[in-house]
DNA sequence: GTCTATACTTGGATAGAC
DNA sequence: GTCTATCCAAGTATAGAC
């Protein structure tokens, strides 16, 4: 199936591309347009500025992000059944909602432009980081209910040291070894967070 | 006591101050010479280019880290007495290090700017990363030699485990919430670290 | 919608007087 | 060692022909 881009697709598409490796000043508009093959006083047809392109890319990223959660009551109907299905279906939204290649560049270009711009340093602290541990934090509690865990511990500091954990690796594969393979980062990426939260379990299992 | 720096230093100091702020290629000569009270031809006259500044930063940044490593040695004769020692040996050391000004400017700096500096980039991924968590594994290694951990746990996991999880409160700290308060900042990494390998030991400690 | 041509700005760097 | 003056390159963006 051969798909037709128009051509502010296209140029969606290489901004994303350019963007995420070599920054979002690191590119000017003439590359873009080299890129998708035109000249870059046609890009003003479609964007009205270099700006209004990386807020369409952010936009998009948001969206795709922030759908379809998980929850809370359907970890409750499964907890005592198998605690590995929550965590696994957990795992496998973010990865599913991840895999795509543009995703993922976004991801790097996001880490990468957090420092100066407001806009994504905020969705990274928010979506990226205290909505996921504010989630754990409530599975934790859950754990605690139903006496999986052990009553004195501390459901914030748990939901810490797990998903810290995964974040590095994150930052690790985008701002370290990119453009290492996507793919095999992700399985690695499933299989370390689960001997984490394993080793996290069994500090604190009820005995 | 007042200390008369000279044009150099000042220029060293206020370029360490702006590309911490707003990155390399966010800050220009000019603002620079402005900074420091002199026209931007004469910082020329101390260094060849805007390249050779950052240069200089990095340099005395590594000179700085790569000084007096813990010896291994060291750990061995203080382990069984107390576990505690080592650990508190090492962050104070880290911590020391990192606690002028200009030493946490330019951590931030160097994870702004790694994503498009390979010597950044290279520095970062051995020596805050791969070599921090092969002491940590040593450690491990060691403490499972002296039975203080059981004998079938993977000591470069526990050491992952424990780094990636400070790594992140560094991340946060200079690329999320900065710039705030970095003594309090200090005093809660090694509170949260010290948490964090509790919660380690806890789950792996020999019966 | 794309092109050519061009305006305008900013940034790195150098020459030469003092 | 600092200044003024200037050069050159690169970047964003616009006007207007086709």
């Amino acid at each position: 199936m051969i798909i037709m881009l128009s051509t502010k697709e296209k140029i969606f598409n290489s901004s994303i591309d350019l963007f995420s490796k070599y920054g979002y000043d690191g590119v000017s508009i003439r590359q873009i347009a080299e890129e998708v093959g035109i000249k870059e006083s046609s890009i003003y047809n479609h964007y009205k500025s270099k700006e209004s392109i990386l807020d369409a890319i952010l936009e998009f990223y948001i969206n795709e992000m922030t759908n379809d959660e998980i929850p809370l009551s359907k970890a409750e109907e499964n907890l005592d059944v198998d605690f590995d299905y929550f965590y696994n279906a957990g795992l496998e939204l973010y990865m599913s909602k991840l895999k795509s290649p543009n995703m993922m560049k976004i991801t790097r270009l996001i880490l990468i432009e957090s420092y100066h711009n407001e806009k994504i340093c905020r969705f990274l602290k928010n979506e990226m980081i205290e909505t996921p541990v504010n989630g754990w934090c409530q599975l934790f509690e859950l754990m605690k209910a139903k006496k999986l865990i052990k009553e004195d511990c501390d459901s914030k500091q748990l939901a810490e040291s797990f998903y810290y954990y995964g974040f590095f690796l994150i930052y690790q594969h985008f701002m370290i070894d990119y453009p290492e393979d996507d793919e095999e980062f992700l399985k690695k990426l499933g299989e370390k967070s689960k001997n984490q939260i394993r080793l996290i379990y069994n500090s604190v299992k009820a005995v």
